[in-house]
DNA sequence: GTGAAAATGAACTGAGGAGTTCAATTGCCT
DNA sequence: AGGCAATTGAACTCCTCAGTTCATTTTCAC
C-alpha cells in the first residue's frame, strides 16, 4: 500500500535506491551478525525490501559481501587518503600539524564502517583471501606510499632525519594507531575519543623525538 | 540446553589421549577453514575419532571452541611471558638486548599457533566477545604490565628516558610488531623470518633514538 | 492511461550440519 | 577371564538457510 515516499529525490528512484538500501542494510547486518551468521531474510528485513530483489541486484550473498566490503573500503580509503592533503610540508608548525593529520587518521581509523570492513575483512580472510588482498593494494599500500612521500619530502628540506621514508611511514602508523585495536576490541566496542586523541599525540611525540631534527617542538 | 553440567569437563571424562587428539584436531581444522565452516564431522575425522566421542568429552561444538582458544592462548602466553626473562637490565648491551628482546617476541607473534588463535579471536569477536576479553586479558594486557616493568626500571637506572612506562611499553610493541600483521595477511600467509627480523631491528632503533639516554648506539 | 520492468511475498527445494540414540565393540584394570 | 567404562559407526531428527519459482502488485516512463 502506497508508501508514503518520503523521498523522491532524483529520477532513477525505483531501482537504485532498493539497490543502495539493500547495499547499506547489509553493511549493518554483516557488521553487526558476521558474514555466516547474516541469513538474506535477515538483510531483506533491515533494507526494507523483498528477498528476490536482492538476486535481482546482486546475484548471490557471496558476490553481495565483496561488493559491500569493495564499496565501503574504497569510500574510507578514499578519505583516509584526503588526510594528506593537510601534511604539513614545511618545518613551522610541524608537530601541530603532524598531531592533526595523526587525529585525523585515528578519526579514520575509528570510523564506524571503517571498523566493521576491517573486522569483517579480518574474520573472513579465510574465506576470501583475495578480497583482503584487493582492499589492501587499493587502500593501505597506496597510503603508506602516500605518506612516506610525504616524510621523504620533510626529510629532504631537512626538517626530519629519516633514511627510509616507506619504514618510518609504517613507523608512524604503528606510533599513532598503537593499541587502538586492542583498546576497541577490533572495533567492536566504542573507543573514548579522548583515549584515541592522546594515543595519537603520544604517538607524534616519539616519532617527533625519534625523527625531529630541531628540537624537537 | 545440555545438563547441568557438573563441570568436571577437563579431566576425568574419557580417555586422556583422545581428548588431547580431539582438542589438537579443532585446532587445526578451525584454523583452516574457520569456525562455522568448521564441522564436529571434520574434526571427528582429522582427530581420528567418532562424532560422539567428541560430545562425550566437550559438550558441544561451542564449548570445544571455547576450550581450544582459552588452552591454546594461554600456552602461547606462556611463551611471551618468558621472553621478559631475558630483558635486559643494564645499559651495557642495551641495544643488543632489546633486540633480542625485540626478535623473540616477533617469533612468538608469528608463531602459526599463535597466529591462528589471534586470527579466529578476531574473526569470531562478535559471536564470543568474552572470550577475546578473557583472552587479552590473561595475555597482552598482563604482558604490557611486565614490559612496562622492566622499561621503568631501565628507565630509573638512567638507562633511558622514559616518563610514561606503560605508554613507552606499547609503543615498543608497536614498533616491533609495526606492519607484520598486514605483511602476513594476518596469519593466512606465510611470512618471511628476514623480513620480520629486520622489521624488529627497525622499531628498537626507533624506540631507542626516541628513548634512549646516552649517545643510542 | 497503459504497458513493461521491477518488486513483492509466500511457498518450496535441497543441502548441510548440530546434536542424539543405540547396539555392538574395544580397551583397560584387577 | 570378567567387567565396566569409553568408543565406535551408522542412522536419524531437527533446523537453518541459500537460492528459486511464480502469481500478483507496484512503479515509472511515455
Amino acid at each position: 500500500m502506497s508508501v508514503g515516499d518520503t523521498e523522491k529525490s532524483t529520477s532513477d528512484r525505483g531501482r537504485l535506491d532498493k539497490r543502495r538500501a539493500i547495499v547499506e542494510a547489509a553493511l549493518r547486518v554483516f557488521a553487526r551478525v558476521g558474514y555466516a551468521q547474516a541469513s538474506l531474510d535477515m538483510i531483506a528485513a533491515e533494507a526494507g525490501v523483498a528477498k528476490p530483489t536482492i538476486y535481482n541486484h546482486l546475484g548471490s550473498k557471496e558476490n553481495l559481501f565483496r561488493h559491500v566490503m569493495t564499496e565501503t573500503a574504497a569510500r574510507a580509503n578514499g578519505k583516509t587518503m584526503e588526510v594528506l592533503e593537510s601534511f604539513p610540508v614545511e618545518a613551522d608548525g610541524l608537530r601541530p600539524g603532524l598531531e592533526d593529520v595523526a587525529g585525523k587518521l585515528v578519526a579514520c581509523y575509528t570510523d564506524e564502517q571503517s571498523q566493521a570492513v576491517r573486522r569483517l575483512l579480518y574474520a573472513e580472510a579465510v574465506r576470501f583471501p583475495d578480497l583482503f588482498d584487493q582492499v589492501r593494494a587499493s587502500g593501505p599500500d597506496q597510503f603508506i606510499e602516500a605518506l612516506a612521500g610525504r616524510l621523504a619530502r620533510l626529510a629532504n628540506a631537512g626538517h626530519l632525519r629519516i633514511e627510509d621514508p616507506v619504514r618510518a611511514a609504517n613507523q608512524f602508523i604503528a606510533l599513532v594507531y598503537e593499541e587502538l585495536p586492542t583498546l576497541s576490541t577490533f572495533g567492536s566496542r566504542p573507543l573514548d575519543s579522548r583515549d584515541a586523541e592522546k594515543v595519537a599525540v603520544a604517538g607524534v611525540d616519539t616519532f617527533l623525538r625519534a625523527f625531529g631534527s630541531s628540537g624537537g617542538s
